[in-house]
DNA sequence: GCAGAACGTTCCTTTAGGGAACTATGGTGG
DNA sequence: CCACCATAGTTCCCTAAAGGAACGTTCTGC
């Protein structure tokens, strides 16, 4: 399909999608997530062609967002585990949970709930300013070119 | 390609992914969002196709995500601004953004910067409990099922 | 009435996804 | 020893989606 590659802009959001925007690979990585973390689970899980599979798998260990580990030497058995660049892309799962549930949920309500370590409420992710730790949503901010920002 | 479609599975992660997961649209979201509502404008800005453009605000209206708007009847011109729902998917952008900046912004540091209207620092998006307010992040929950939770 | 701007549409080429069959390695049961 | 199974890919062909350029349409202004 020869598509554009994002990696290249100055844009963080495009730097994100060209590690895990390409179809499939964020449910890949939720069901590593949630510990379906072998190549046979994941395929029949998701009922991904298993070309596309090996290919998003390679790609995601890579980019250092999963890690190829042997779990089983004789016979040679892997499967794929969260680094630490990995799990912080699970916040932005639980963000797109959060969107889904409210937008595309409907009546039979969320497929999904969690419930917090910290507190042992049912809860979703809300998101707040790191400074003063009020909620920080897209028309609470200014947006400013910042070092990083080329041209 | 026949891509597989995402809206019909027990997962708010997949349906949220058919309504922006294909290629280009978190950016048309990003070109809206900080102003670049017209066609030519965001064309320019992307260097996307122009069918692709054209298929991609088609869906994003269609989604209710976007809305078409007349801004001059003689000639018509249309622009696209965004929705309530829109509006919410933006939290998103900015969780990509923190991660990008993170893991991939690299020395030259962050292309943008957020200035939080209400406190007035520059600040990044933090995701936190919605019931006790404490930080929450993928390793500090249960995933259990929920009531849309179908098989 | 010709150029130019804004917003698409059409056509062709290239490439990526789907899906099924095949390969490789090493058990396990008889 | 041989058939059979499980896991983890690889290969092949077909279809459909992205890129890119040219074209179409509707209006304004000179």
């Amino acid at each position: 399909m020869q598509r554009t590659q994002f990696g290249d802009m100055a844009c963080s959001i495009a730097r994100t999608l060209d590690v895990i925007g390409e179809p499939w690979s964020p449910l890949i990585l939720r069901d590593v997530y949630v510990g379906m973390t072998r190549f046979e689970q994941m395929q029949q899980d998701l009922g991904i062609s298993r070309k596309v599979l090996t290919e998003r798998l390679k790609w995601l260990v890579e980019q250092g967002v999963l890690e190829r580990r042997e779990y089983s030497s004789r016979p040679p058995r892997f499967e794929y585990v969260l680094t630490a660049k990995g799990t912080e892309l699970c916040d932005l799962l639980m963000v797109m949970v959060r969107w889904g549930d409210r937008w595309t949920a409907g009546a039979a309500g969320p497929p999904v709930l969690y419930r917090h370590h910290a507190c042992g409420q049912i809860a979703h992710v809300e998101p707040r300013c790191s400074a003063c730790g009020e909620p920080m949503h897209a028309t609470d901010i200014d947006v400013l070119p910042g070092p990083g920002l080329s041209g």
